[in-house]
DNA sequence: TTAATCTTATTTGTCAGACAAAATAATGCA
DNA sequence: TGCATTATTTTGTCTGACAAATAAGATTAA
């Protein structure tokens, strides 16, 4: 009856001191700034060998949770949470049901996000959305030209004033310019027929919502706005 | 004029190695399930010791990205994309300041996943959410016993079918408790007001509306049921 | 011939020790 | 006191070793 465990989840130590030492900030009530014992104390306290220590101490300094200078020791510094993300996010990494997935979290997020900006957006903020849609050439159906793309809709999440919002935005970004490459020739197709019967939304057109401070018009016309992704990933299913 | 340099970035050979490793399939095109070098090969391809290349692969370990089974070498994963921040999301590790983006960042997310929520909901969904409201008692203001709370928002992730958005949720949770626990003396005067006013949303509305299949009416419900949170957070500014 | 068992070889996991480089602390000198 | 030099500490990197696990091959038994 032994023989349940699916996945030989073999537990090494630098799994276990990683976890330990997580713990052992947490208990410890230690925070960013703080400092931490060096690598042969740590090492000894825990029973292990330097290398195992340095091998979990990697991963956490791999999302930004420690910091080390030379015989200055480590402190703790503020992890960064999307920092992990960062590594992986990759189209020739991912699978297409992963990036599916990430393509749906971030039309949902660019939705979510309406009522933020209405709150917080300024008449700076107009002036330089109108820059930057005003520089912006339509190259082809329903695409612009990529650096538009992308600090307009950076522009967007910017203004929420959640940083971790935004640099969302900005580590997501190259799975968009992504789907738009390798799904080509599945996204013309919607986007012309889309533009046959008028229901394509512009950057202008948001932008006129947005200074009309038309909060539910903008949200429905984001929506149409990320329509031919919705379509296309209804048709994947 | 070299004294530019702010955080004397110190790129160790690790971090170049943990690079070059993931060019290094990106450049293959191996995917998940594809088999890697062993170890002395691979760090003497690159040039280093293999303490140096097991520290870069740890790294990869931790986000899924890299399985080991002893003799058999190693192979590619699908890396979990949320798998580094699981770590580091830990109200006592993390700044108030970060607490609260991931707090907007979750009602964002929530706000945006209505229309897929209206797009991919079933009879049995909801009387699996019957059952979960019938079950969730109300302890005090605003305030569910924590365990339907939790049902009850993770359902409503689960019905957009997004593996991803879902798994966000699971990780995001301890957060929302945390929130909840530590400033619940600024939490509760707001949700007695919001009481006082009629305000407050209860999870019986939301199924309610979802019901009705009135999708701008839960979308408005949901911003309402997260009024006490945004309403805290602008407190905050 | 086939099945079960034993042996061998390979690869990861862990340990120990060494040295270089950098930066701080301590010391000596003007 | 202020500056230059030296010593010391700590991380970063390398080398080499062995244990444990296990796949593959060899051997034996039915």
């Amino acid at each position: 009856m032994d023989t349940l465990k699916i996945h030989t989840q073999t537990v090494t130590l630098v799994d276990q001191v990683e976890d330990k030492f997580l713990n052992y900030i947490k208990e410890k009530n230690l925070h960013a700034g703080d400092s931490i014992p060096n690598e042969l104390e740590l090492a000894s306290a825990l029973g292990v060998a330097r290398s195992v220590l340095r091998e979990a101490l990697s991963r956490l300094k791999m999302m930004g949770m420690i910091e080390t200078r030379t015989r200055r020791g480590m402190i703790l510094t503020e992890p960064t949470i999307l920092g992990g993300m960062k590594r992986v996010i990759d189209p020739r990494i991912l699978s297409d049901d992963s990036i599916f997935d990430i393509l749906g979290f971030r039309i949902a997020l660019e939705i979510g996000i309406c009522s933020d900006i209405f709150r917080n957006i300024t008449p700076e903020d107009i002036t330089e959305l109108e820059e930057i849609v005003k520089i912006g050439t339509v190259v082809g159906n329903n695409e612009y030209a990529p650096v538009s793309e992308y600090t307009f809709h950076a522009k967007l999440y910017e203004i929420t004033g959640n940083k971790t919002i935004s640099e969302f935005q900005g580590i997501i970004h190259p799975i968009m310019d992504f789907v738009k490459s390798k799904f080509k020739g599945l996204l013309e197709p919607i986007n012309i027929e889309m533009k046959k019967k008028g229901e394509i939304v512009t950057h202008t057109d948001l932008l006129n919502l947005l200074k009309k401070g038309d909060e539910a018009g903008f949200r429905k016309a984001i929506e149409q706005h990320f329509e031919v992704y919705r379509r296309f990933l209804d048709s994947r299913k």
